[in-house]
DNA sequence: GCGGATTGTTCGGTATAGTCGAACAGTGCT
DNA sequence: AGCACTGTTCGACTATACCGAACAATCCGC
């Protein structure tokens, strides 16, 4: 692995929404270089255009990213083909609707629609990658993923904990992944948000693999009265768009 | 300049819309380097999340990017600033509306809004990086650029002919943007798309700078009929936004 | 207003780290 | 079955990214 692409990773991984300016000598101190092979690298990725400089002289991300990010989403199918879907169900129930996939071990949102209630739950950004063992979309996910791959995940990135249900130990999470895949649906009982219920469908692809995962997001009070209607939505959800990228129950699904 | 971080740009610029996913072999051979090489390179850049790498060991644009991408369009202050005027008039006159900035000696889309009639002109995608010698906004641009930056810009990437009306000597261009200057906004006749007219007006920063340019995108039918309407409109937005980023006009503006 | 302490940037020698080509392990197409 | 292709690994060479000191320019406080 080349190690100047490493840092320039470790320097993407300085930006976000409440710092999104950084100084040579502050990116510098926060990789623990020279404070001049910070300026090469910060130079060198503001000329490709992923970072800007400010007139204060300060980094920023760089343009660059939004073009390349667009031609991302773009270009790929899984959007395309599940957009008149998520679309339908986020019309008929008025809540927020998600696409997501697995991205190193974490959930990545690939497709967003917001709730249209009053009150509702606010889709994180587009990219945002989050925790995958306390949402419905995550465990469904992993419950479809060689265990090896999820042990080694866990043991990576740990399981904090949001709320007083999140799931914390690898042995209660093993379980909720088991009778997750066995039921075929997916929950998250607020457990990073503690009135946000949240349920997931997988959505596998020609071979059969699950490759995404459909989530709707609900405020709880609202989803203890129609439990079973939204259940029953995302799952026809999650094989119709199965079925338009190739794949045909076999046997049991 | 680290000559690894270029590599990877290089990479980037291989990725567009036509041919979203390149194989470590066919990298190799575009950039004139060794097959190892290549996959050192683009092994690196998906570890980071930069690229991914499908089930089929191919390798496409990773959704870091669209993370990364989100953080710059939410922490734009110029994109918070200019919303709410662009949607008004986009209300308005129900045409396509962008903002658009300098970056790299490009023009880039940092807002797009549609226009809402049968026929309008589909505005082109956010980030997209276009040249400024046949756009409003990027007359506008330059027009307000130190002419040795213009030069150098235009060195670097000529100007290239898209219809009749394209500009294409310098002298010409040299001439427009005098013209530009003057009369306070930028036109575009034609010269990208044959039957598309294009306004565009400055916008300035608290120091007096023209950091960005508003323009109106209208087939060229029914601009000929409220030509002096739409462009009134268009500056006055553009004075608009600049009052929101603390521009206070000094004497002749 | 002047000094001190920042900032980002340049330079050149040193040793690390990326490069290359051959050999490897799979896959898909005849 | 066999060939040609894929992405990947390995080890030796040498180019290259690193560092520290000196640079210019800016900002802050005495």
């Amino acid at each position: 692995m080349l190690g100047t692409i490493l840092k320039a990773g470790q320097v993407f991984a300085l930006f976000n929404g409440e710092r999104p300016e950084w100084g040579v000598s502050d990116i510098a101190h926060a990789l623990g270089i020279a404070k001049s092979s910070a300026h090469d690298l910060v130079a060198s990725m503001a000329q490709i255009g992923l970072l800007t400089q400010g007139e204060d002289g300060r980094y920023r991300l760089g343009w660059k990213l939004v073009e390349l990010s667009e031609i991302l989403l773009e270009t790929t199918e899984l959007r395309a083909v599940a957009r008149p879907i998520l679309e339908r169900i986020n019309d008929t129930y008025q809540e927020t609707i998600r696409l997501a996939i697995l991205d190193h071990g974490k959930v990545c949102y690939v497709d967003t629609l917001d709730g249209m209630q009053p009150i509702r739950v606010a889709a994180s950004g587009l990219g945002s990658h989050l925790y995958p063992h306390c949402s419905g979309v995550g465990k469904v996910l992993l419950a479809h993923q060689p265990s090896t791959l999820v042990e080694r995940t866990i043991a990576e990135q740990g399981l904090p904990r949001f709320t007083e249900s999140t799931i914390t130990t690898l042995e209660a999470l093993r379980a909720e992944l088991d009778a997750t895949r066995q039921r075929g649906w997916g929950i998250d009982n607020g457990e990073i948000i503690a009135d946000l219920r949240c349920i997931a469908a997988p959505i596998r692809n020609h071979s059969g693999r699950v490759v995404a995962a459909v989530s709707m997001s609900v405020p709880a009070f609202r989803f203890e009265r129609s439990q079973d209607a939204l259940r029953g939505a995302v799952m026809r959800a999650g094989d119709e768009i199965s079925l338009h990228l190739g794949y045909r129950a076999k046997g049991v699904a």
